[in-house]
DNA sequence: TGCAATATAGTCACATATGACTATACATAC
DNA sequence: GTATGTATAGTCATATGTGACTATATTGCA
């Protein structure tokens, strides 16, 4: 659904084709997005035909030819919906990624610390990035304050774990 | 990755059946950690082919049978290893589902307002039902410790959020 | 007693997502 | 001048993940 509301989102303020959706989103928005290249063509594609986009086939020069997708009135209204219904949900997260923590018990410190420290380098450095990128001109202030904030309270437990660990 | 290193976490306790570690995860983790009952099974398959559980096809009364996973010694290993390598490793969590706050100037505050506040209801409600997982015995402390502390900053920022859209 | 709901245990068809790939053009270095 | 990298534009086979479903047993309760 939020994929759905992104793409529209971005063809709100201008016709694009897909490779420059995709462009949009590497750059302008952070590590946090994740809508990858071959989604965002399937998405085009359904969207087009549910009516909420139209598309003209360009040739620039000798280049592959590539369809320029617009936005339709049906998926300007769609696009309201989706946002209201985004706006009014919330889904947790997939923390997945950090059961890890749950069996720090299981190994020495002097295993598990070296990791955490280079978790921790990890983390520094994509928040270091996450803050560069919201300098940039054209990126979305808000979506990238949202993931520095994330980030900076990601460092703090982080540095939280890592202190309990050496303690023990 | 992970969803391999959460189940092999489990089965280093003791031996289970699919239900029963789906159930674990249902029951003692949050709503941050999603691994649904059919990739269970799969996983299972999986690791039992490479080696790393053996099984015992049991039946109990007239139920279905049941087949109870164990852990071997190579599954030992490669659980260490998950172990090590995911705890040195950090991968940005997902926050696709938060891209509508980046079309929040798209919607009058009238319109917006009331959905930011059903919003951070379901978020809190969330917090208090991870607080509750949280005094339960058997939750995974540092797990779901993780997630209360990362639903508590969400709300300040949307806190934060809700803040800005008033005074525009 | 009867019947609706829930617990037990798992499978399977389908939906979704990703990396690897194709193909061309252009720039850069060797 | 030719190999190497990278920008452009997109497809496709495969991997992953999910909801809906099967089937039986047990419990609650009207």
């Amino acid at each position: 659904m939020e994929d759905k509301l992104l793409v529209l989102g971005l063809l709100m303020s201008s016709e694009m084709h897909g490779y420059q959706i995709n462009e949009m989103i590497e750059m302008h928005l952070g590590t946090g997005i994740q809508l990858k290249k071959s989604l965002i063509y399937k998405l085009l594609g359904k969207m087009a035909d549910d009516g909420w986009l139209t598309f003209t086939e360009e040739k620039a020069g000798k280049r592959p030819t590539r369809r320029v997708y617009a936005i339709t009135a049906r998926g300007k209204e769609a696009f309201q919906q989706l946002l209201l219904d985004s706006l009014a949900d919330y889904r947790p997260v997939d923390l997945l990624g950090h059961v890890a923590e749950g069996y720090l018990d299981m190994l020495p410190p002097e295993l598990s610390l070296p990791r955490l420290e280079q978790r921790r380098q990890k983390l520094v450095a994509l928040l270091q990035e996450t803050l560069d990128l919201g300098t940039h001109p054209g990126s979305q202030q808000f979506v990238i304050g949202h993931q520095i904030h994330h980030l900076k309270s990601e460092l703090t437990w982080l540095d939280g774990v890592i202190k309990t660990v050496k303690e023990s």
